[in-house]
DNA sequence: AGGCTAACGCAAGTCCTCTTGCGTTAGCGC
DNA sequence: GCGCTAACGCAAGAGGACTTGCGTTAGCCT
């Protein structure tokens, strides 16, 4: 299209995961202004989001609420669902440090917990739609998020999420509370039995509304999920 | 416009829940080219679909492809994601009469090779995002797929899905097959059991694109679920 | 078979999204 | 502080999505 395929999606992590590049472009300046421009176009499209139910906000829009031109935000991130991936990115990822309550039963369930507020937020369900359409951008992008389809099989095989998808901070996160159970003597889970059996459930329902995750439900799901690590 | 607020997404079901309007409008005309054209327009999103692998795509290539002028794709579906959002229902409600092999597990079993196999289509992926995406827009556009919180949530606790939900018609033959089972005298699974321990599963690796769901997997899924009945 | 009109084809338009070039501001290294 | 230039603000402008009015075709009903 434009003939630049790399920097639209490139800006979302500035200073984090900076990978060798020997001959980097110019440095980047994420500090100040820039940072205060970043802040009011997630702030003002989480507002817009929270009081409009849906993602299709047109960034003339974002323009004004936030008071960034439109043309700053056209050519940091070109569309709106960049825009809201960025806010899940951030939004899902530092919410969600990991609790330690002393048992793996009170892990999972405080882990639960966290998931079911966080989607029951006002924009929690476009921000896990946001965070699908992402993955799914990855793949009609021609690659499986960086990793070559064989090697993503081996890293599920393996009971682990490949470290560019979308869902690895939880991951991360999720593996060390279950290698910290195992510590304790308490039986060790695998990773995809979480997801598969607590957080697959609940963004089931949040995708298609179906309430009634109160903590009675979020309770049963993480009993079944020690049932079978006992059995 | 056209002054005339509900043709766009009414069309959908042509002649099967007619709810008794008093004064409905001008008899609609369903057959012959109408069907040809919304047969033509379909196929044509669906191969498009499935070669490029997302579904942004241009209502001018559709009508291009499917030799139906944009006007008429305009007047009808007003959106691509209505577009899909028609197929996907189509798909995935002819797609799915439920199996019966005798026993609750080849049941549940079949079924879940039965959504594996939907997904793992070239366009799988897409049409679950536009099932969802129709679930949102029910949301946003104020009702709660024509029905209040309440009695959702009423339908919920008895097990069933209201029968506007998306997976309202799934829900329904689900329930037919629990239903069969326990007639057997096999033990009686609650539908909503089947969603958090099945399709749930299936539905994130879809759209995480999560690789492994093969036999096996897709076993120790309902053997999961079948334990917990036992219990 | 014939009338009525829903639905389609066509061709201008209109509106809005997105781009491009250039001057200005301000972050970052020295 | 000073220089360099990344990132922003601004104002046109190009391109594509969507609409509208009107004539034509063909379902559906009698």
């Amino acid at each position: 299209m434009t003939g630049n395929q790399r920097d639209t999606t490139d800006d979302h992590e500035p200073g984090r995961a900076n990978r060798a590049e020997p001959e980097s472009g110019p440095r980047r300046r994420t500090g100040g202004r820039s940072a205060r421009v970043r802040e009011a176009v997630l702030k003002a499209t989480a507002e817009l989001i929270a009081e409009q139910g849906h993602e299709r906000i047109p960034i003339a829009e974002i323009a004004e609420r936030s008071g960034v031109h439109q043309t700053s935000i056209y050519r940091r991130w070109r569309t709106t669902n960049a825009i809201v991936l960025d806010l899940s990115q951030e939004r899902l990822t530092s919410l969600w440090a990991v609790p330690d309550t002393g048992s793996l039963h009170g892990d999972l369930l405080a882990y639960a917990q966290r998931a079911a507020a966080a989607m029951a937020e006002p924009d929690g369900a476009v921000l896990l739609r946001a965070l699908i359409a992402g993955a799914a951008e990855h793949a009609a992008a021609g690659d499986n998020a960086g990793v070559d389809a064989e090697s993503v099989a081996a890293y599920v095989d393996a009971g682990n999420i490949p470290a560019t998808h979308p869902l690895a901070e939880r991951g991360r996160d999720l593996l060390d509370m279950l290698d910290r159970a195992a510590s304790r003597g308490e039986p060790r889970l695998r990773l995809f039995d979480v997801l598969d059996g607590i957080l697959a459930p609940i963004y089931l329902r949040t995708l298609f509304r179906i309430p009634g995750m109160d903590d009675a439900y979020l309770g049963s799901l993480v009993d079944k999920c020690l049932a079978h690590a006992a059995s």
